[in-house]
RNA sequence: AGGCACGUACGUCAAUGGUAGACGGCUUCCCUUACAAGGAAGAGGUUGGGGGUUCGAAUCCCUCCGUGCCUACCA
C-alpha cells in the first residue's frame, strides 16, 4: 500500500464525514443495547444568520469530544443541532436585502416581509450547519430544529398561555429601552453600556415668586422640555426651604414642584436633578413615589413631539438639544457646560442610542421563577458549573437581583405573541387563533402585533427540542441533557432562562453540568470581533493545519480565557504528522500481521519488556483519559494523549520493537511483533479519536484485522467512531519500573554522548554493573536495543562495575552504575569544569534540603512522609556528588 | 463607582499548602533510519513588587502596581 510521506488533512475532511452522516452513526438509534445509559447534550442554538467563529469552533469541540467519547464508551448519546431565528439580526439582514432593491418591510407588510425572510432561511440562512460538517461535529441531523419550527413554535404558546393564566405574564405600561432604529423595545440584556465623552450642561430655573434660580445639572438638556418636577436630597440644607416650592419651567409655560427624594446625590451636580418621568428610568421611578405626571417629549423615532412645544416639535433629539441650548443661553439662564465622561445606552445590534421610552409592553414575572431556579441550587447544588468558581456565584447573585423581563419586540420575525383583542379592547390570550375566537365569541379579533423576545424560545431550547409538551418518547430519554457548554456572556440572557423554565414546565432541570469555556482573545489579548476586525476564522485555519489540529489546540483551552496562538496548532499540526508517520511505519511493515485486541490481554512473563510496558502505559492512559474527560479536564486529557503517543509510542515503543518488526526474515516472532505494534496503534487512535475524528479515522480503516464495534453497535458499517474507548486493563508496575531503569540507561549514555560531543560514528563502550540479578538480567535481555539506540558498539553488563579512570559515568539507581570511557575521546579539562558546575548544582540542592532538616519544626510538624522524602533525596544527592568526585579525580 | 478574576520561562498555558512543569520558540548536534512539517540533547524561572500566616506559600491573608471581566449608574 502506498502511503504518502506527509499527511494531508483535506484528504482525510473530504470523505469520512458523509458516511458517518450518511450511515446514521450520530443518532442514537446506532445503539442497540436496550440497557443502554444516555448521554445527552443540547447545542446553544446558533443564529441562523451566524457563520462560524472561534467561539462556536471552541464549544463544537469540546461538545464532540464528549459526545464522541461517550458513545464510544457505550452511551445512547444524543448531540441535538438546531439554529436560533434570532429576531432582530434576521430580521435587519433581510431588510438590507430589501432596501437594496429599494423597498422596505413596510413596503411588502408584515405577511409578504415574513414570507421573505422564510425564503432567505431556506436559499442562504444556516450556512453553520456546513461549517459544523467541516468542523467533523458528530450531530444527529435527523433531529435538528430551528426555533420557529411549527412544533417548537407550539411549545412557545404553550408556554406564553400557561404563564399569563397564572398571573406571571401581563400588558403594562412602563419605561423600556427603546431602538429608534430598529423599532423596537429591547431588554436590558440587549443594550450595551459604553463610556462616551460628552458634556455636563447646568441649567437655571427660575422659582416662581421669587428671584431666585435652582440649578440642575443634565447631559441631556432636549428632555427638559419634559421635566415634570425638580428634585432634591431631603436632608440637603442648601434646598430645604425649596423643597414645595414651584419651578417655573422655562422654554414651556409649564409649573412644576420641588420635591425631595433620596435617590437624589447631594454631592453631585449641583445636588438638585431635573425630573422627566418620561425619559429615564431613575426619573420614572421618582416620578411615580412622587405623582408627578409624564409628558412626553420624544417619540419612538426619536424625534420631538407635540407636547415639546411647536417650535421643537419634529425635531431630532439631538438638533432638539442644541436649540434647547441656544434658547437657555439666549435667556441668560445657561449657567455653564462642562466636559464630562459618561456611558451611554446602545442598542448591542445596530449601535443606536437607546431612548428610554414608556411604552405599552408585555412583561415576565421573574420571581416564582427565580426561586425555583435559587431553591434548586440552594438544595442540590445544581446545575454544577464547571468551574464552580466564580460562575456559581455570578449565576446566584445574578438571579437574586433578577427584575421582570420585557418579553415583546416590535418586530415582524419572530413568534407573534399569543394574545388577541377584540372591539371592545378585551384581551384574550389563547393557543391559537381558533380558541382565542371561541373564547371571544366573535370572529372580530386582532392578534397583537408584536413578537416575543428571541430569548423567550431559546429558554425552552432543552425541552421544547425534545418534543414538549407532548410527552415524546425522546423528552422521556434523553432530558434532562446531561451537560451544558456555554460561553460565559449568555449565562444570564440563557443559561438561567433554561433552568427556570425547565424547572417550572418540567419539573426537572433541564441539565446537570454548565460547562462555561474560556473565551479565544486575538494574539494581543483583545476579544475577537467583528467591528475590531481581528477576528481568526476557524475555516482558515482548518485550511491551513487541518481540522484535528485545530480541534486538538481548541480542546485544550477548557475553561481559561486564551490568547490565539498559531504556532500552537502548528505544532498539533506536527502532531497529526507523527501520527500519520507512525502509522505509515506500522503499515509498511505489516505483512502477515493484523490487529489482534487478545495480544493485549495477555499478561504472560515471557513477553519482552517493552511489550509488557507499552500495554501497562497504554491501560494507564486509557484510564487517566477516562478520568480527565468525565471531570471535563480537556487540557490535561490533550496532554497525555500527547505525551502518551508522542513520547512513550513513538520514541520508545517503535525504537524498541523495530528490530524485530523490520526484519528480513518471516517468523512468528515478526509477525508477533507486527501485530502487537498495530494492535497498539489501533488502541491508540481510539484514544485519540474524540479529539482527532478525521485522521483516526483514516488510518484506522486502513488496519488490516480484526477491529470489534463496542457490543453496542455490533451490527453497523465499520467505522473507529463506534469502537470501545479503551477503559484501561491492568496497571504493571514492575514492567513501568523496569523500563523507566532501561530508559534512564539509554538517555543516560545519549547525554554522554551530547555533552561529550561525541560524533555518531564515534563507537564507544558501555560498562554497567547492576548488583541485583533480576535487573541485571532484564538489562541483559535488551543489550541489543541499547546497542542500537546508544551506538554502543560494545555493551558489558556485569554485577560490579569496573571502568577505567577516565571514563563518564553516572548512577542509574543507588546501587547500580553506568560507565562510558572517554579515553582518546574527549578534551578532559573541559570535562572537568563541567563536572564541577554540576556537583556546586546539586550542593545548592542539599544545602536546601539540610537546612530544612535542620529545623526542629519541620521534622515533628511536617509529616513523617515529607521528612522521609527529604532524607532519601539528601542520600541521594551524596551519592551523586560522590561518583562526580570519582570521575572528577579520575580525569586528572 | 462597586464587585470578581487574573499576573508563573521568550510566547501560550500547567502545578489537592510539600519546594515549579508541558508545548512552541531558542542553542548545539544529526538528512544511509516511518517522520526536516523530522530526530537527539541542552540552556532558560528568587512564580508582578512588598509584607504577613505556616515547619513549608505560585497556592491562604494584607497592601501596592498592572491587566481583564461583570454589575450598577452619577442626573
Amino acid at each position: 500500500m502506498e502511503i504518502p510521506k506527509q499527511y494531508d488533512p483535506k484528504q482525510a475532511e473530504q470523505h469520512h464525514y458523509e458516511r458517518w452522516e450518511r450511515n446514521g452513526f450520530f443518532a442514537p438509534e446506532i445503539n442497540q443495547d436496550p440497557e443502554a445509559p444516555v448521554f445527552s447534550i443540547a447545542i446553544p442554538p446558533p443564529n441562523v444568520t451566524g457563520s462560524l467563529h472561534m467561539g462556536h469552533a471552541l464549544q463544537h469541540t469540546l461538545m464532540d469530544v464528549m459526545t464522541r467519547h461517550k458513545r464510544m464508551s457505550g452511551f445512547r448519546s444524543l448531540w441535538l443541532p438546531g439554529m436560533d431565528h434570532a429576531g432582530i439580526s434576521t430580521q435587519l439582514m433581510v431588510s438590507r436585502a430589501l432596501k437594496k432593491e429599494g423597498k422596505s418591510r413596510h413596503d411588502l407588510g408584515r405577511e409578504l416581509f415574513v414570507e421573505r425572510v422564510w425564503t432567505w432561511k431556506r436559499e442562504s440562512g444556516g450556512q453553520i450547519t456546513v461549517q459544523m460538517r467541516r468542523e467533523g461535529a458528530s450531530v444527529d441531523w435527523s433531529r435538528e430544529k430551528f426555533t420557529m419550527d411549527e412544533d417548537l413554535s407550539r411549545a412557545v404558546r404553550e408556554v406564553f398561555v400557561r404563564l399569563y393564566e397564572e398571573g406571571m405574564i401581563y400588558r403594562g405600561n412602563r419605561i423600556v429601552n427603546w431602538c429608534p432604529q430598529d423599532q423596537t423595545v429591547l431588554s436590558d440584556l440587549e443594550v450595551e453600556k459604553l463610556p462616551q465623552a460628552g458634556k455636563l450642561y447646568f441649567l437655571q430655573y427660575p422659582i416662581k415668586g421669587s428671584d431666585r434660580r435652582i440649578t440642575v445639572a443634565t447631559t441631556r438638556p432636549e428632555t427638559m422640555l419634559g421635566d415634570t418636577g425638580v428634585a432634591v436630597n431631603p436632608n440637603d440644607e442648601r434646598y430645604r426651604e425649596l423643597v414645595g416650592a414651584i419651578v417655573l419651567l422655562p422654554l414651556t409655560n409649564r409649573e412644576i414642584p420641588v420635591i425631595a427624594d433620596d435617590f437624589v446625590d447631594p454631592e453631585f451636580g449641583t445636588g438638585a436633578v431635573k425630573v422627566t418621568p418620561a425619559h429615564d428610568p431613575n426619573d420614572y421611578d421618582m416620578g411615580e413615589r412622587h405623582n408627578l405626571p409624564q409628558v412626553v417629549v420624544i417619540d419612538t423615532f426619536a424625534k420631538m413631539t407635540a407636547d415639546a412645544g411647536e417650535r421643537f416639535a419634529g425635531l431630532d433629539r439631538y438638533k432638539a438639544r442644541e436649540k434647547v441650548v441656544e434658547e437657555f443661553e439666549a435667556l441668560g439662564l445657561l449657567e455653564k457646560v462642562i466636559d464630562y465622561e459618561f456611558s451611554i445606552s446602545k442598542c448591542e445590534r445596530c449601535k443606536t442610542v437607546i431612548e428610554p421610552l414608556i411604552s405599552t409592553q408585555w412583561f415576565m414575572k421573574m420571581d416564582q421563577l427565580r426561586d425555583l431556579a435559587l431553591d434548586l441550587m440552594s438544595r442540590e447544588h445544581q446545575p454544577r458549573f464547571v468551574p464552580e468558581t466564580p460562575y456559581e456565584k455570578i449565576y446566584t447573585n445574578w438571579l437574586e437581583n433578577l427584575r421582570d423581563w420585557t418579553i415583546s419586540r416590535q418586530l415582524w420575525w419572530g413568534h407573534q405573541i399569543p394574545a388577541w383583542y377584540t372591539s371592545t379592547g378585551a384581551v384574550i390570550v389563547a393557543r391559537s387563533e381558533e380558541e382565542a375566537r371561541e373564547m371571544a365569541g366573535t370572529a372580530e379579533i386582532t392578534q397583537d402585533q408584536d413578537v416575543l423576545d428571541t430569548w423567550f424560545s431559546s429558554a425552552l431550547w432543552p425541552f421544547s427540542t425534545l418534543g414538549w409538551p407532548e410527552e415524546t418518547k425522546d423528552l422521556e430519554t434523553f432530558y434532562p441533557t446531561s451537560v451544558l457548554v456555554t460561553a460565559r456572556d449568555i449565562i444570564f440572557l440563557w443559561v438561567s432562562r433554561m433552568v427556570m423554565t425547565g424547572l417550572k414546565f418540567t419539573g426537572k432541570k433541564p441539565f446537570s453540568d454548565v460547562f462555561v469555556t474560556g473565551t479565544i482573545l486575538d494574539a494581543h489579548g483583545q476579544r475577537m470581533s467583528k467591528t475590531k476586525m481581528n477576528g481568526v476564522d476557524p475555516l482558515d485555519v482548518f485550511d491551513k493545519f487541518g481540522v484535528d489540529a485545530t480541534r486538538l489546540t481548541l480542546a485544550q483551552v477548557g475553561t481559561t480565557d486564551t490568547r490565539w496562538n498559531e504556532k500552537q496548532v502548528e505544532s498539533y499540526r506536527n502532531f497529526a504528522n507523527k501520527i500519520w508517520n507512525a502509522a505509515r511505519f506500522a503499515l509498511l511493515y505489516s505483512e502477515g500481521a493484523e490487529v489482534k485486541p487478545e495480544l493485549l490481554q495477555s499478561t504472560n512473563a515471557d513477553l519482552a519488556l517493552h511489550d509488557r510496558w507499552i500495554i501497562a502505559r497504554l491501560n494507564k492512559t486509557a484510564r487517566e483519559m477516562n478520568a480527565a474527560l468525565d471531570a471535563y479536564e480537556f487540557h490535561g486529557a490533550v496532554q497525555t494523549l500527547y505525551h502518551f503517543f508522542w513520547d512513550d509510542f513513538c520514541d520508545w515503543y517503535i525504537e524498541l520493537t523495530k528490530s524485530d518488526v523490520t526484519s528480513d526474515t518471516p517468523s512468528a516472532q515478526r509477525s508477533q511483533a507486527r501485530s502487537r505494534l498495530l494492535t497498539v496503534l489501533e488502541h491508540a487512535l481510539r484514544l485519540l479519536h474524540p479529539f482527532m475524528p478525521y485522521i483516526t479515522e483514516e488510518l484506522w480503516q486502513r488496519l488490516p484485522g480484526e477491529k470489534p464495534h463496542h457490543p453496542a453497535y455490533s451490527n453497523a458499517e465499520p467505522t473507529i467512531m463506534l469502537t470501545a474507548y479503551p477503559q484501561g486493563g491492568p496497571v504493571d508496575d514492575a514492567a513501568e519500573s523496569e523500563m523507566q531503569t532501561l530508559i534512564n540507561l539509554i538517555s543516560g549514555v545519549r547525554n554522554i554522548r551530547s555533552e561529550y560531543n561525541l560524533k555518531p560514528s564515534d563507537k564507544i563502550t558501555v560498562l554497567i554493573g547492576i548488583p541485583n540479578a533480576g535487573l541485571r538480567k532484564v538489562i541483559e535481555e535488551n543489550t541489543d536495543q541499547m546497542k542500537r539506540l546508544t551506538g554502543a558498539s560494545a555493551i558489558d553488563i556485569s554485577a560490579n562495575l569496573s571502568a577505567p579512570k577516565a571514563s563518564a559515568k553516572f548512577l542509574l539507581t543507588s546501587t547500580d552504575e553506568v560507565a562510558v570511557p572517554l579515553e582518546g575521546l574527549v578534551d578532559f579539562a573541559e570535562e572537568t569544569k563541567r563536572l564541577e558546575r554540576k556537583k556546586e548544582k546539586l550542593q545548592g540542592e542539599a544545602k536546601k534540603l539540610q537546612g530544612q532538616l535542620a529545623n526542629p519544626d519541620f521534622a515533628s510538624r511536617a509529616p513523617a512522609e515529607k521528612v522521609q522524602q527529604a532524607q532519601d533525596r539528601i542520600k541521594e544527592i551524596e551519592l551523586q556528588i560522590k561518583a562526580l568526585d570519582q570521575s572528577i579525580e579520575n580525569l586528572q
